[in-house]
DNA sequence: AACGCGCGTTTCATTTAGAGAAACATCACC
DNA sequence: GGTGATGTTTCTCTAAATGAAACGCGCGTT
């Protein structure tokens, strides 16, 4: 289409080079299904990917005969279809990482009594891989798979905080920092010192900056090259845990101690002592 | 490339017209990632799929700026995507149909004291949408977004035999008949006989058939045109459960009861009573 | 060290497979 | 019954994907 566009330069739309336009196209159609909240009628689709309708209809049927999407022949409209459910049980079931972590959030969560994430960076955003509910009376609910902002999360703080200089500088340009409470950190200078302190001490805390009744501390998991692989934390109710200091400091204690461990297991001794000091 | 393809017919290569051959392959590219219990690399896949190294290095570029696969760049290696995760858990909370069905699901578990399933038919196969653990000492392991084969599972006879006539025959077409213990039913003949039985009683018996250890009883639950949208039933460990007739004799009658509530509650009470009979 | 081999990546010309317009078919709502 | 929006099919043209080939690289072998 775009017929002067230079070969191996940057597309108009967006879209570099080396990558195929229509099965992107396709993807953002079955992201848009699955990400919204109610079936989507054909013409409604073209309208927001912005393509032709005879288009939006191939790659609809497409998506179909894949089991992707489901079709309501009475409605014409279109939802997540089974296929998804098969993938994401199979995806569910890869112990990769998670195998691994698991028994060290497992005590982590034990040893605090308090609900336990871990949290890997993916697409400028901490995408949480697992969660532990506490034992308490009181449970942060569960929530994995969901991505929540870099910014103002302590395991986003924590991820953010250990990662090369130029890919952090590239992120905290492209993030927004949206505000979510009178607490969170919106404006760049202050949030780079709130990095700096993150990576001196290693562990990250959130008082309250993405959700009010929120109170959060996290430590990098540290992979051998220095940047974080992973972060590891625990929630706390913000009214109760902000009374108690010592609790507070407790915690602290014990997600860096967890988070130590995790990184010397995936990273060996040497990495885990140069970021979080001599046992 | 194939020139003379009359347009609007079938392809030679087998996908039928209206469908994007690029796009699908793609698709068919990160369905093996995910299904594969390994990360993969690039001339292994391109093999698989049998397309070009070059093609499935831009299918792979596009996918991994998707998120949908992360590229281990030490060892060139696939594997699924966090992009994954978040789908797995936006289709995960998406209530439809189960919020309507865990309460009976519930309740069947609570009175047979068994664990409980519920599966729809998807793609020739049946797609176990939901699982309860029996609150017994042995529990069948979850296995929510499984496939199951559909000629010796008790959910899959029944959706199979509430299918419309030629759909039926389709699916037994196409089915493999695959053999999985002694008990399997791998001829035609016998499975036709059996499905017209589960059409008399509303009720489908695997013994053994798919699983050694396992015997299930499970129900249709019936749509206003008279068809399967789903299955829901129990599993019972084997041995056990086939020393004690009436225990079976039980089962069948809760699971049949829970099945046709459902259907009344979906189709209305002339339906349930046309599949299921007078109360 | 030189060699061969397989792999990943990039480039380039060729041509298919997809895009888009338009015609058609339905349906809903005035 | 007409008007407009939507879903579906057909057709033509060309942009975009394809596949061959070339390149660079790491690895194991001789």
């Amino acid at each position: 289409m775009r017929a002067g566009a230079t070969p191996g330069s940057a597309r108009a739309d967006g879209a570099p080079a080396g990558t195929l336009q229509s099965f992107q196209r396709g993807l953002m159609i079955l992201d848009l299904i699955i990400s919204a909240d109610r079936p989507l009628r054909l013409a409604e689709i073209a309208r927001t990917i912005t393509i032709d309708k005879a288009s939006a209809f191939r790659f609809l049927a497409t998506l179909e005969r894949f089991g992707l999407v489901a079709k309501d022949e009475q409605t014409k409209s279109y939802a997540a279809g089974g296929k998804l459910l098969h993938w994401s049980a199979t995806v569910g079931r890869n112990g990769g990482v998670m195998a691994l972590v698991r028994p060290y959030l497992d005590r982590l969560v034990a040893e605090t009594n308090e609900s336990g994430h871990f949290a890997i960076l993916s697409s400028e955003r901490a995408l949480l891989l697992d969660y532990i509910g506490s034992k308490g009376t009181i449970v942060v609910q569960n929530r994995v798979g969901v991505y929540e902002p870099l910014h103002c999360t302590a395991l986003g703080k924590a991820l953010l905080a250990f990662q090369p200089p130029e890919r952090q500088r590239a992120l905290l340009e492209a993030l927004t920092l949206e505000r979510f409470t009178p607490n969170t950190l919106t404006d760049r200078p202050n949030l780079k010192r709130a990095l700096a302190r993150v990576r001196d001490e290693a562990v990250a805390l959130d008082d309250a900056e993405y959700n009010p009744v929120l109170y959060c501390v996290a430590s990098p998991v540290v992979g051998s090259d220095g940047t974080a692989i992973g972060a590891i934390g625990v929630s706390l109710v913000h009214p109760l845990a902000v009374r108690q200091p010592k609790r507070i400091a407790e915690v602290k204690r014990k997600v860096r101690r967890c988070a130590r461990e995790l990184t010397r297991a995936f990273a060996g001794a040497d990495i885990a002592a140069a970021v979080f000091g001599a046992a």
